[in-house]
RNA sequence: GGCCCGUUGGUCAAGCGGUUAAGACGUAGGCCUCUCACGCCUGAAACAAGGGUUCGAUUCCCUUACGGGUCACCA
């Protein structure tokens, strides 16, 4: 490769950062780092001001810095091509569709919207495809002075050919051609003078530097179009890598309104981004290998272009929530801790051992925001119902139960030591001497110091975790029930 | 509607003319076990349809069906 990558990631400040728009960033920042000395830049594409939000950007770079996705030019960071806000760059596009002007690949166009809404209602109602006429294009010279002299609103207009076919080579969907003739002759400046995104898009990336565009697939069609601008150019044309859209089913695309589309929506739900990242790599893209689990060190090792799929691919929570879950085992208990503490706190005012807790949840934790639900009993013994002493596998009833517990309670009502281990070898030769089931005394325990039918971890855990006198005061409770 | 693109189990996907068509998630059953989970074992489950080309098509070509994208002085 004669040039170093340059790739770009240009999202729109909308206040959010959209699950496919950090894939794609991802891909881009893959494809600058797994090539030598490639660069990622960022561009702020916030021409159009009425979508912008106040702290969009700061979100953005927020984002990228959590995930890792480090760009090495931006607004922030000045390599030399900037502004890289393009706002700030809408005085650079007029000389560069003048020049197109100049070179018959441009024109100048004149018509007002009446007219073009016109001839779009006749197009329309004979069902032709809408597109502009030509009428313009066919203006004499002298015409065009004229009205420019007399200052009537203009706007410049990419020229297409007429005919012929244009070309273009995707790395992913490879080889495409189109009709000229079904290409429009689309405006490249506005009459106010700035750009469209189309325009100010090639021009942007050309003055990067760019080699590689990586994009939504919705641009595939307008490529041609931006093929022939930079062909009357003279510009190097940089490969392109198209990707198709995250989906939310099989019709419709993630979407905001949904609420599950956002980077910050998983962050808030207690995804972990590194697993957000994993998965997220691994919808469209396949390494080629079996392997699954990748640290971003290893998918700039394992990234290629070419493993990029053509077709849209279904978000997946199950598989993002397995995941999440793996990347949680791998944490140590203090990682888990600090990352579980705000909902333990949010779910525990009762004075317990975290370490304790987490050493039961860590490896029962698909995403931090269930935690609340499965420890809500550590505050406080619901009224449960006696039915849960009853367990056909664990060969108890109530009957049964409410003998355990009878048996259960003085001997940790003789415990001092009250550890795990103190508890455990209590009850075990508790078991031992009464000859019976370990789920026959252990199995009520549970039940009786919980009140629930799922717990993380069993009596033993549970009692400790309690405290002695929280848990001699349930198991009294549950004598009491099945009296 | 025109143009462009896509289609392997429920989902992500490997495959790139000859395979018993991988693997993962999920799912079903089992083991482990004081519940749940973890872990382990086993199973069910796919080449959209029809034509070609070929000795041989999941793989190449065409048609159809279905899905997506795009047709703005939006990005």
């Amino acid at each position: 490769m004669a040039n170093k990558v340059r790739t770009r990631f240009a999202p729109s400040p909308t206040g959010y950062m959209h699950i496919g728009n950090l894939r794609t960033a991802l891909y881009a920042w893959l494809l600058a780092r797994s090539s030598d000395e490639g660069t990622f830049i960022l561009r702020i594409e916030d021409t159009d001001q009425e979508r912008y939000v106040e702290g969009a950007v700061d979100l953005i770079y927020k984002t990228l810095a959590d995930t890792g996705l480090v760009h090495d030019e931006g607004p922030d960071k000045d390599g030399g091509c900037g502004p890289y806000i393009q706002s700030e760059r809408r005085g650079m596009y007029k000389k560069y569709a003048e020049e197109l002007v100049e070179k018959g690949a441009a024109y100048y166009c004149f018509c007002d919207k009446d007219r073009l809404e016109e001839l779009r209602a006749i197009q329309t109602a004979s069902k032709v495809p809408p597109k502009y006429d030509g009428h313009c294009s066919r203006l004499s010279k002298e015409e065009i002075q004229e009205k420019l002299a007399s200052g009537v609103p203009y706007v410049i207009r990419q020229k297409i050919p007429q005919e012929g076919t244009t070309s273009f080579h995707d790395e992913v969907f490879g080889d495409i051609t189109v009709e000229n003739s079904t290409l429009d002759d689309n405006i490249l400046l506005k009459a106010d003078g700035l750009p469209t995104y189309n325009f100010a898009n090639v021009i942007d990336d050309h003055l990067m530097g760019i080699t590689h565009v990586i994009r939504g697939s919705e641009y595939l069609s307008s490529t041609p179009k931006y093929n022939l601008l930079y062909e009357a150019f003279g510009w190097e044309i940089p490969k392109y890598i198209h990707c198709s859209p995250v989906m939310k089913d099989a019709q419709k695309k993630l979407s905001k309104r949904e609420g599950d589309a956002s980077y910050e929506d998983f962050i808030n739900k207690g995804y972990l981004k590194d697993a957000i990242i994993n998965y997220i790599a691994l919808l469209g893209w396949s390494p080629g290998t079996e392997q699954e689990i990748f640290t971003l060190d290893e998918l700039v090792a394992a990234f290629d272009v070419s493993g990029i799929s053509k077709s849209p691919a279904i978000f997946d929570v199950n598989k993002l929530n397995w995941m999440n879950a793996e990347y949680i085992r791998k944490l140590t208990i203090e990682e888990f801790t600090e990352k579980a503490m705000p909902y333990y706190k949010q779910a525990v005012k009762r004075d317990v051992d975290y370490n304790l807790l987490s050493a039961l949840l860590h490896d029962r934790t698909e995403k931090f925001s269930d935690i609340p639900e499965n420890i809500d009993f550590i505050d406080t013994l619901c009224d449960y119902d006696t039915e849960l002493y009853v367990n056909k596998k664990m060969k108890t009833n109530e009957e049964v139960s409410k003998d355990a517990l009878e048996k259960i309670l003085p001997v940790l009502e003789g415990l001092t030591d009250w550890t795990h281990d103190a508890i455990h070898d209590a009850l075990f030769a508790l078991i031992e001497s009464l000859g019976v089931k370990n789920g026959v005394i252990l199995f009520p325990l549970r039940v009786a110091v919980s009140g629930k039918k799922f717990t993380p971890g069993g009596g033993v855990e549970i009692a400790e975790l309690l405290g002695k006198e929280e848990t001699i005061a349930r198991i009294k409770k549950g004598i009491e029930k099945l009296a």
